[in-house]
DNA sequence: CTGAAAGCGCTTACAG
DNA sequence: CTGAAAGCGCTTACAG
């Protein structure tokens, strides 16, 4: 690759100083329009493209946004990268994609993410001494945070009132028998399980619980399928994601039962393609557009040194709520 | 915002030089343990970050690479997404993502991406003397361009063996009357349209043509709902991307009719989505790994001058490929 | 309207 | 093992 063309390389065509193709350049004022006009034809000629590094050397405002996401085939990610692009892009922030599902070394992926970018937003999953190490200095809000002391700004989720709210209208049509299908490790609960049992139970119910592991959509329809086998007296299925309920609405389906005839099944996150199936999914419903809007807002006000780097002002809770459609 | 800390304050705080602090924070050779020790300790109790302005400035090797996309809510960009990130991350290069959809003023944009990466792979969708103009030096790669002659890198997608494998298989099924939902302005067709209609009048049949003015989701669905009802008679519908075959397939569902046995239904794109609905969804598939790659591939050896930034040496094919599934 | 000087924060040779 | 000098490509005052 040939050296690319400088500032000095153009002044030196136009024959002026570089003073002026700066001038020329950034369309200040006070410079001849011949003088500009000769310039921008040597910048033309020479394909110059000002160095993002000099002028950043030299300029204040960086405005690199670092998001970091866990699975792009998942919608939930994109819905949130398209909301956080969004808010970010408003702001004249530029926004630098890391998506860390398959990075070998998860840890010098974010090291080198944290040297590009002005601040971060997303799901960084580190252990605390890691974070701290990586990011010291840089605003950093986490969204749906693992820990409870999340250890820098962060947007939590707040499934519960949603899910008080399904509770209710299920008894309210007279349902028995629950099962879980959750997406956890062996043996154990994701958080959204234990919400849902912990809600069940408030009213009298128990339920059943089996997992997905996930790895392949494959796979995950074979767990579907079996899970539906082995629990055919459920009344409700809640899937742990709006992805798996749409391979649960398949698998019953597949199995001539309807849903909500036959059982009612009942997603999370709140995809907008569960608008488009039949039946439209009845689902637990995040605000994207709030989650990406907070976020955003939070990691900027960090960045201007309008909020602290850490502690409550830096946290915002969005809640779920109930968003009934056909198949519940 | 407090001032950052520079090399300079490190320095001064482990009484040390500058040059010291380089070595010390990169980890070089021939640096008292020490002296290391008390240099790092002065960079963390500063919140030191090395600014990349003034390292790009001085290192040779730039990498990161803007990728323009359209409208993240339709899985289809994030799948390429995911291919771009994962091939760029590979390589050692960071993304930086531009969902132009919303953007007020898209030119503006992309001139202000162009300054801020060293590579440029996606849907730029602008004039040629824009594009010439904004992008003067910077390695392109267009995803599927409008025009025949694109002026830079492409990777344009063949969708026609993949439509005449389909118009065999369904002429193996004695289909005769096809509908193609389409999504183009008014009085005009889409490409895949025109593709479709050919492969069909090679073997002497004719057929339907309905467009969607897609806006709304709800918008679409109506729209598909009216045009399913006014050709009760089509024995095959394909749909001009799977987001909108999913929503014909709810349709039909919805009005009691069922693929593949009362009507049979095709999209195109070979979303992982249509896997996981039943009926699963019959489409002409693309593989998006392999686009990502490719036009990956080509941007990063166009930068490194390996490859010229325009003309047939940096043009790669995608074909489509019939992927039946169960609802066609 | 135009240019010479200074400096942004780093790293790369080069001395010691 | 450590530091003084030079320079990367820009822009910001300041002179003229």
């Amino acid at each position: 690759m040939q050296r690319a063309a400088t500032i000095h390389d153009v002044a030196a065509a136009a024959g002026v100083s570089r003073q002026t193709v700066t001038r020329a350049m950034n369309a200040m004022p006070g410079i001849n329009v011949d003088t500009r006009e000769r310039v921008l034809a040597a910048a033309r000629e020479l394909s110059y493209r000002p160095s993002r590094f000099g002028r950043g050397l030299v300029k204040a405002d960086h405005r690199m946004l670092g998001l970091v996401l866990d699975d792009l085939t998942n919608p939930f990610y994109p819905q949130l990268a398209s909301a956080v692009t969004g808010a970010a892009g408003r702001a004249g922030w530029n926004v630098v994609l890391t998506d860390a599902t398959h990075a070998v070394d998860r840890e010098a992926l974010l090291a080198d993410l944290s040297r590009q970018v002005d601040a971060v937003i997303g799901y960084l999953w580190l252990d605390p001494s890691v974070q701290a190490r990586l990011f010291a200095g840089v605003p950093v809000v986490e969204i749906d945070p693992i820990r409870r002391q999340p250890l820098n700004g962060a947007v939590t989720f707040d499934l519960r009132p949603a899910m008080r709210d399904l509770v209710r209208h299920l008894t309210a049509h007279d349902v028995r028998r629950p099962l879980m299908v959750d997406q956890a490790r062996p043996g154990e609960r994701s958080g959204r399980a234990k919400v849902f049992a912990s809600e069940l139970e408030r009213v009298g119910l128990g339920g059943d619980h089996v997992s997905i592991a996930t790895g392949s959509t494959a796979g995950d329809l074979a767990a579907i399928g079996a899970a539906l086998d082995a629990h055919t007296d459920a009344d409700v299925v809640l899937v742990y994601n709006d992805l798996l309920a749409l391979g649960v609405l398949g698998a019953l389906r597949h199995r001539g039962r309807r849903a909500p005839d036959d059982v009612r099944v009942v997603g999370i996150d709140g995809l907008s393609i569960g608008e488009l199936v039949a039946p439209r999914l009845t689902t637990l419903a995040l605000d994207m557009a709030e989650v990406g809007r907070s976020a955003t807002e939070l990691v900027l006000g960090m960045r201007a040194g309008e909020l602290p780097l850490t502690g409550a002002a830096v946290r915002r809770k969005v809640r779920h709520r109930l968003l009934l459609r056909d198949s519940a």
